[in-house]
DNA sequence: CTATAATGCCTGCCTAGGCAGTCATTGCCG
DNA sequence: CGGCAATGACTGCCTAGGCAGGCATTATAG
């Protein structure tokens, strides 16, 4: 039985891991959408874009699954990076369903032109910050990130004996 | 001028706070969404009404502040929850402007029994943190929105030299 | 080989939120 | 008092994302 961090009795919402996270999750957005905002890029559409290069997806299927996004937002979105010739779509010959994305020179260059704009301002954020404090909020993060992954996979993936206690 | 925590030539997606801190923020409120779900309550609705009862927020401008919500979208947002009968509009006499919200029984009553869901899956999630680990987590992820909020405010607030360096 | 399921990409429909503009009311000045 | 800016609530318009369904292609079972 996990422990009681928050107890019903005694709860304020400000002082929620939840508020935190997202208040801070979108004030960070908001803030490298502005700096992105000349370039006429989405952080999602940089996002997607990091991910083609660097090999972690490359079609939409593993886009979706990777950065847990809507297919048919995928799409869309995949639709206005190539309309302004960033990526490119291909067609696989093996398996003729799934298309192979690769990024044009346009497409690095902006992805490029981008990269210190979030570093940037991730580092901004993290003023006064030791570069142990750095790596335990990542740890804590990536800790928290976890369990949740594991539940959402237990509820959904086991519907059988997930829900029932 | 900020430590140098992310660097252009060894950045990675994955290890971005920003990352995290989406993922970890999406989850959380897809699992508590979960549990509202049989009694029809989005967890911004859930927000709006614990503020109102506790008084953080009792008019529409203050909620959109406190909860960096669009004005429309609060509008439409208290006519939901003003329709199930959860909160009541009243004008105020001193200002007719202004329309005051509080909560109704049957407001009171979902609310109440809602917070130990959100209570419990916080606590989830935070299976294995120490008392220690969540206050540090707490803690910087406070001084982090504490930057972003300073940051954002000298960008808006003060134009002619916010953004010039 | 054939029928069925599964996968991948795409398309419509719907809702929530951002943005701009409106109307009523109040505060601020002359 | 009278005009004007500011504030608060609200309304249309637009876009992004969630959801369901469709089509093509591949895998699987018989």
């Amino acid at each position: 039985m996990p422990k009681q961090h928050y107890r019903p009795d005694t709860f304020h919402s400000r002082d929620s891991i939840g508020y935190l996270l997202k208040r801070s999750q979108r004030l960070l957005q908001e803030r490298i959408e502005m700096r992105f905002a000349e370039q006429g890029c989405t952080l999602q559409q940089w996002v997607v874009l990091m991910h083609v290069r660097d090999g972690l997806a490359i079609t939409v299927a593993d886009l979706c699954r990777e950065l847990r996004h809507d297919s048919g937002a995928m799409t869309r979105l995949i639709d206005q990076l190539e309309s302004r010739d960033l990526v490119e779509r291909r067609r696989t010959q093996s398996d003729r369903r799934v298309i192979e994305l690769s990024l044009t020179k346009a497409g690095e260059k902006l992805l490029d032109s981008l990269i210190p704009t979030v570093c940037d301002v991730l580092n901004e954020s993290l003023d006064g910050f030791t570069r142990e404090e750095v790596k335990t909020l990542q740890s804590m993060l990536g800790r928290m990130l976890t369990q949740l992954e594991n539940l959402a996979a237990s509820s959904s993936g086991t519907p059988a004996n997930a829900d029932k206690e």
